[in-house]
Parts: structure tokens; C-alpha cells; sequence
DNA sequence: CTGAGTTTTTACAACGATTGACATCCGCTG
DNA sequence: CAGCGGATGTCAATCGTTGTAAAAACTCAG
């Protein structure tokens, strides 16, 4: 049932070595020889065995790449434009769900998948980047998200205290005095990071920080998007503004506002973060940060292999991705 | 740097082989062995290496998902599912975007991923039944999606036609008289198999059918609803009512019925089938036929790994997922 | 204390591809 | 015609794990 390297050398009528040297790209060969042998894989549906080739070589040529959950928009595309990447240097992508569980994240560091894995592209949510720093050393890794101070890992992010100081911004220069942040977290995460954006923000256009206006939420999801934004709402003195840490959020937010029968950006403006595609399409379109995806996916692709190939000795590599401000219904009426 | 089953054993005291006993299973192992060596496992932090292991047992534990593109809703949220389900059975999923390309599918059903994979969840687009069928002497094989004909693959999908009289059925009877149809296709896919249905249900209830409600469109995005809205709304009698093939195209639709300040549902009802988050936050929220992705997945892994470790004697299954009409907001002011 | 019967453990040979050291065989050049 | 470089072939070893079959260790009856 499945052919081999030395059915394809019987019927080229040459050595298995041979074959094995067309395969691999040997210099010295033959147009003639070279061909005949490609007939013969080409007759025979030859394809060479993974597991004998990755055993015997140390290469299999899969990465993984690790995400808290491929069914959130966000990491759905990204998974998409990574695999696309991969898939065009001849690499195959395994996606690995996390699901934020601390875990399964572990799992994903030590010795995953026994060996099968050239390297990881991680897009962490729990493991703490000392922890990360230490697995590292088992195999090539690339991290995504926020930058770890101090790391030495490579690492390719947007600069969201950047871009999260130009949608605040722009909120501003709207008009808008009032401005909600929801998504906000603690330690050195999204959440954090982005905060550190929107505050800047505020304080360089002088305005004050309402603590009651930064709020947490469980999660990245419309429902907490949603449900922070009735809270939003309940408050006596409401926003006519919300930065949303990503546009899952603002999606949900834009839903209770419009139960609410507030217009958007007429009563509230509303910002999101990540551009995909839900939010191009919603009524009203969403204002966003637009983060170049397709960018990030060849980087870190690329980062990961030259380091899977590399001797160890480059540098480490800490890449920004270049981001746009886009600019939509839902806060420009 | 990558512990060896010997390593493990040196360390324990025993062969090679005794370790590789106590990982599998084997029955007749001292207690006092097996506690030997899995200290020494625990020690070494030791994981069996999977391209050997696969080599030698010519399984893998790996499947693989073949989706058009995990960027879009649907399928990232059965991606989800599929790998939650194969994870409980200590399975890892591969997946594959075929890009609705011929090469890529083609790709994948060939001994795709050198004997790797122990089998495929095919979602397909464009190849033809008969060659699936032909591929799948090589590997176990599970389809998803219309059912086709005469098939000998065992199967898993939504009764499409039934669901879809259901939802069209649903819009009759809240007193719609023009229901357009969008996503409509022809051959044996899912264009044409909801079409039938739509088709049955507006004979049942004795309405006109108007060659000119039913929209093709190029694909299933949110664009191609949109488009396909725009030239429903163009005609000089526009439907009250509209039966979107996906979510997606439902989402679209509705788009360009905001943007024409087209009240829904009021002016035109919409329904949608998948069932995917966005339309359950959108607003208004989405109609639509929801089919339990879980039941899908479970069953889909289920069949498939059956017949993996099957004797290849099994008669062909044919799964029908349970499904029901979620009445929202675009059809239930 | 022996031999049969049973359990537990081990030695060895695969699985398929790759690689390295060498041995050939070829046509050419000097 | 010696000698050289290019192109293939031979052979054996290796990657880490597991199936087969047989050896070793134990149990128990007699």
C-alpha cells in the first residue's frame, strides 16, 4: 500500500541512494538520471515518509503554533495567515488549543508532541514569561503579544501602547471627553499594556481618569464586551466614548448599546482593536486598529525557521508589526 | 537533549523494552517494576518520540481536518470542536485549509502528509464525489457536509433539505410571500441541496417560485450576501423575506439592509443556517438553523477513529445531526 | 528438591529514510 | 595511458520504538 523509497529506485532502475539524492537536492546528477528517477515518483504517488524522515533527520518540518482558542475571530484569522505563510516554505502548521489553561500551555512548552514539532509560535495567555524563557531552551520559540520586558525570546507584536494611545486619541479628537476603556487587566498582558495606552492618552489631552470608567471583565468575548457595557450604561454619569481592548468587545458593546436604543457614534463612539472581519461588516462598521496580520504571520514564520535552521547564534529578534488606524461608522457618523 | 526510551531504562534498571511495556499497557508488569519505571519517566521528564513510535506502530494518533478555510466562522468554530473532541481521545488534529482549491484537496486525499496521518475528516468543495471515493482506499475517511449520492464513505451532515424547508417554511408562516434564496448553487453541494428545500417549502405552501429570488453569488462570505442584497433590493419588486444559505451570508445581507435603512424585520425577515456567534450578537440577532457542532464532532472523530482501529468489515455509516430553528431577532421583532 | 507451568523480562529484528565511507565506472585531459 | 573528477552504486549504521519469540525467574505440586 504504501510505496517506498526503494520501490521508486526498482522503477527508475536505479539506487535507493540515488533516489534519496534527487529527493534531497544532491549537486551531482544527471538531468537524465534526475528525471527518470522524478517519472518513477511522479508514476508511483511517492511521498516520502514523515515519520522515517523526521526520525532519522531530527527535522519534520511542522511547527506548532499555540493559541488560547481558533474559534475567536481574532485567532482564527491569525491561524489562517500563519498556516498560508508556513504552508509556502513548505511547512506545516499544527494548531494547538490552550484554551488559556495553564495546562495545556504547559504542555504545549515541554517536549510537545514528542519531538515532532521544529519549533513554536506561542501566543501565550497564562504561563508566565519566565516560565516560557525557561522551556525555550528545548526548542526554537516565537512569541506573539505583548512584549515581556527583559525577554530573551524573539518576539513580534504590535506596539499596543502605540496604537492604543491613537485610538484614545482619536476618540479625542472627535470630541469626546468621556472615555470608557473596557478590557482593561492587570499584570503585563494585553489588558495592561493597552491601558498604559489609553491613559497616556487621556493625560496628554489633559483629561481626567475616571477609575469607575476602566472596566475589567472576564474575558475577550462580545458577552463581556456586552456585559460591560450595561455596566457602562448604569453608571449615573455615562461615557460618550469606549476603547475596547480588542473587537470581539466592541461588538458586544456596540449590541448593548444598540438594545439600549443609544446611536452609535451619535450618543457613544466605539473603538475596537484587531480589525477582523465581523467588525468591517457590522452596522455601523467598527473604527479600529489594524494590525497587518498577513505581515505578522510571514515574520513570525520566518523568525521561527531561521531560527530552527540557524546554529543559535543570531541575535535576538524583537519585530514590530505595523499597524493603521481605521477609521469607520462607529465613530464617524 | 532528547531523553531516549534507554535513557529511561539505564536509569531504571531495566530493558529497554520493560519501559516500553509499562507505557503501553502491557498486562504482565510487576507492581514494583512499573513503579520503578515511572519514576524514572517522571525523573527524565521523559515523552516518547512520536515519529519512531509511528514508524514502528505505522499510527500516529494524528488526524487530519480538511476545512476550506478556518478564517471563516463555521469552520473555525467545527475546527474547535473537532480538535476538543479528538483531544479527549488523546488524538491530535491536523488541519488543513484547501482554500476550496482542486490542488490543495487533491493534495490532502493523496497519501498527504507521507502515511502521517491514521485518517481525514474531509469537508469538501470542489472535488467530486467519485474521486474521494477513490482516495479513501488509502485512508479511513469521514465526510462532512451534503450527502452525496451512492456514496460508500461513512458521513456526517445536517438533513440540509429538511432544515431548510424548516427555516423556509418558518418565514411563510410569520406571513412572508416573497422569500428570496442566497447562496443558491448548482451540482450536488450545499447551494443546491438547501435549495431544494427552500424550493419544497414554498410548493408545499403553494407560493410562486420566482426564478429571480434565487441568488447565486461567488461564494459564502459576508461580501457575497451583501451583494447578492443589493441586487434583490434593485428589483422592482423586492422579497419581504430572505433565506441566506450561511450565517455569513445572512450577516452581509443584513449589512446592506442597514445601509438602505431597511427595517428587519420589519421591511424584509432574515434567516440564516450555522448558527455562528456573530449572529447571535448581531443586532438584530440572527435566525437561523443550528446544528449541534458538538454532536458533529464528537460523531465525526468518533466514526472516524472507529474505523481507524476497525477491521475495515464495518458497514458504511451515515450520521444525520440534530438541528433546531433558533427564531431571533430578524424574524421575530 | 525437581520439573512443569506460569509469569515477568529481555534480546533482536524490524519500520523507512538518510548519510558516510568507499568502490566503481565513465569520459576527458595532458 | 595515467590520472582526474563526475556520477552512481554498495554496504552498513542510525534515528527511537515496538512486535515476536525466547530466556529467565518465579510458583507450586509431588
Amino acid at each position: 500500500m504504501a510505496t517506498r523509497l526503494s520501490d521508486v529506485a526498482a522503477r527508475a532502475g536505479v539506487s535507493v541512494k540515488t533516489v534519496s539524492n534527487v529527493i534531497n537536492d544532491y549537486p551531482h546528477i544527471t538531468a537524465q538520471t534526475r528525471a527518470k528517477v522524478e517519472a518513477a515518483i511522479e508514476a508511483l504517488d511517492y511521498t516520502p515518509n514523515v515519520s522515517a524522515r523526521s526520525l532519522r533527520k531530527g527535522r519534520s518540518d511542522f511547527i506548532a503554533l499555540a493559541i488560547p482558542e481558533m474559534a475567536s475571530p481574532y485567532f482564527a484569522e491569525l491561524g489562517a495567515a500563519i498556516s498560508r505563510a508556513a504552508k509556502k516554505r513548505g511547512i506545516t502548521v499544527l494548531i494547538d488549543q490552550t484554551e488559556g489553561e495553564p495546562a495545556a500551555e504547559k504542555l504545549v512548552l515541554d517536549g510537545m508532541r514528542g519531538q515532532l514539532i521544529d519549533g513554536i509560535i506561542f501566543s501565550p495567555i497564562t504561563t508566565a514569561p519566565a516560565k516560557i524563557e525557561l522551556a525555550a531552551n528545548a526548542k526554537p520559540l516565537v512569541l506573539l503579544g505583548e512584549r515581556h520586558a527583559g525577554g530573551t525570546l524573539d518576539h513580534v507584536a504590535v506596539d499596543s501602547v502605540q496604537a492604543s494611545f491613537d485610538a484614545t486619541t482619536h476618540l479625542i479628537s472627535i470630541g469626546r471627553r468621556r472615555i470608557a476603556a473596557i478590557g482593561v487587566g492587570g499584570g503585563a498582558g494585553t489588558g495592561a499594556v493597552r491601558r498604559k495606552g489609553y491613559r497616556k492618552a487621556l493625560k496628554a489631552a489633559g483629561l481626567p481618569l475616571d477609575p469607575a470608567l476602566e472596566l475589567a471583565g472576564t474575558g475577550y468575548h462580545r458577552e463581556d464586551g456586552a456585559a460591560a457595557m450595561r455596566e457602562l450604561l448604569a453608571l449615573p454619569d455615562r461615557p460618550d466614548a469606549v476603547f475596547c481592548f480588542n473587537d470581539s468587545l466592541a461588538l458586544g458593546a456596540l449590541r448593548t448599546l444598540a438594545d439600549a436604543g443609544l446611536s452609535v457614534p451619535g450618543d457613544v463612539a466605539v473603538v475596537g482593536f484587531d480589525d477582523i472581519e465581523d467588525g468591517r461588516y457590522h452596522s455601523p462598521s467598527l473604527t479600529t486598529i489594524s494590525a497587518d496580520k498577513e505581515w505578522l504571520a510571514e515574520n513570525a514564520v520566518g523568525l521561527l525557521l531561521d531560527r530552527i535552521a540557524g546554529t543559535g547564534e543570531v541575535d535576538r529578534r524583537d519585530l514590530t508589526v505595523p499597524y493603521t488606524l481605521q477609521i469607520r461608522e462607529s465613530t464617524a457618523g
